[in-house]
DNA sequence: GCCAACGTTGGC
DNA sequence: GCCAACGTTGGC
């Protein structure tokens, strides 16, 4: 089992979302970046755990934990011309883009802010704050029990 | 809304 | 295959 990292914008779909979702499962789809997609094609499988970061948004920050759904396939948002990320180098034989399907685990009580995570020395290698764009990123097991000690604290 | 960082594209 | 131009991300 693996530990990732999954960002999105609460404006469009945030936890709250992924609470509300049926059996709390969605689809985490619209990735479109090479580095991300290599991980959700050939590195993120069921049963690895996703922490889920709110972005570009008031409250910046961990958000909660989700579990990913099975294995990772074609997201079929390429294929369709109507979409706004259709993508005509895409076919069937030959998908550019991947995604996953996540399942809630819990929300954190409170967000733990990237704030937070910036104070803390044994974080100063995560991904999140050496390489700020990138949407689907791992995170060490060391990583993740801090993180999740920090769930009710500060 | 600004702007720095950085990923992607395309000309050569 | 380099690299400038361009577009996007994402914190503040």
């Amino acid at each position: 089992m693996n530990y990732w990292l999954f960002k999105t914008e609460p404006d469009v779909f945030g936890i709250d979302d992924l609470a509300q979702a049926p059996e709390q499962t969605a689809r985490w789809d619209e990735i479109r970046n090479f580095q991300a997609r290599n991980y959700l094609r050939d590195e993120i499988h069921a049963g690895d755990r996703v922490l889920i970061y709110h972005s570009s948004c008031r409250q910046v920050g961990i958000a909660g934990i989700a579990e990913v759904v099975g294995e990772s396939y074609p997201d079929p948002g390429q294929f369709d011309p109507a979409n706004a990320l259709f993508d005509a180098r895409s076919s069937a034989d030959a998908p550019r883009w991947f995604c996953v399907d996540v399942r809630l685990r819990r929300r954190f009580a409170r967000i733990v802010p990237l704030k937070t995570l910036k104070q803390i020395p044994e974080l100063v290698d995560m991904v999140l704050l050496r390489q700020g764009r990138l949407s689907v990123q791992p995170v060490r097991p060391e990583e993740w029990r801090l993180i999740e000690t920090l769930e009710n604290g500060s």
